[in-house]
DNA sequence: TCTTTTAATCGTAATATTGCAATAAATAAA
DNA sequence: TTTATTTATTGCAATATTACGATTAAAAGA
């Protein structure tokens, strides 16, 4: 197999998975943290910050674009990257919510 | 490859991606809400709920146990698992701080 | 002890992910 | 138009992940 069966799940704990997902790279991890940190937007300086191929960090660009959380602008050769405020924003409300679970109570077996 | 380049980023971002990638599978998500959900613990049961293999769960059951995020205890001969607060407290504050970032500015590019 | 129950582990197949060199595509500049 | 420059895409190769049947291990009960 190798392939998730996510038929069995919730759309919604397809959705908390594909955006831990994109987190679930260092790289991905650092890009995200680079854009923040800049705030205005980034190109291709991000291949140089990173440290790994064009064609690698491309790659991990389309995937974190898929999901709506950076989003790119045309700019002469180059292409500017930047956080997408309202998907992160969303996908912020999806996580938080999963991950903020609370014990009720504090016995355990 | 096939192998992330995790000697390229610091501690802190590996971090972050092992506790996200926990939570890249739908199954681990499923596992986890329904440890919160009954609180006090739950055995083989899981694999009834999430309705995958015995040997894929218990797959996954380790996977978020090498984390700390979940602790089992013999119990004859089944095992109780449950959330381990203390160390689910400490993947909160991680990813909290991740995806809580805000844009300082709203400009994009 | 023998049997049952429950969960972990092993072995294996299918698919996904990561990474990069090479190439293509798109735009700007000469 | 020709040449740079920049980024996306293609085409691999290596490794990881997911899933499950079969087996093993450990404990409880007969």
């Amino acid at each position: 197999m190798g392939t998730a069966k996510t038929e069995i799940f919730s759309s919604h704990q397809n959705e908390i998975a594909r955006f831990a997902k994109a987190f679930g790279h260092p790289a991905r991890v650092a890009i995200v943290q680079h854009l923040f940190k800049m705030n205005s937007c980034i190109c291709g300086d991000l291949v140089l910050e990173i440290g790994l191929a064009q064609a690698t960090i491309s790659q991990h660009l389309k995937e974190l674009k898929s999901l709506g959380l950076i989003q790119g602008t045309v700019e002469g050769t180059s292409i500017c990257y930047c956080i997408d405020a309202k998907h992160w924003a969303k996908m912020k409300t999806i996580i938080s919510e999963f991950i903020d679970q609370d014990l009720n109570i504090n016995h355990c077996c």
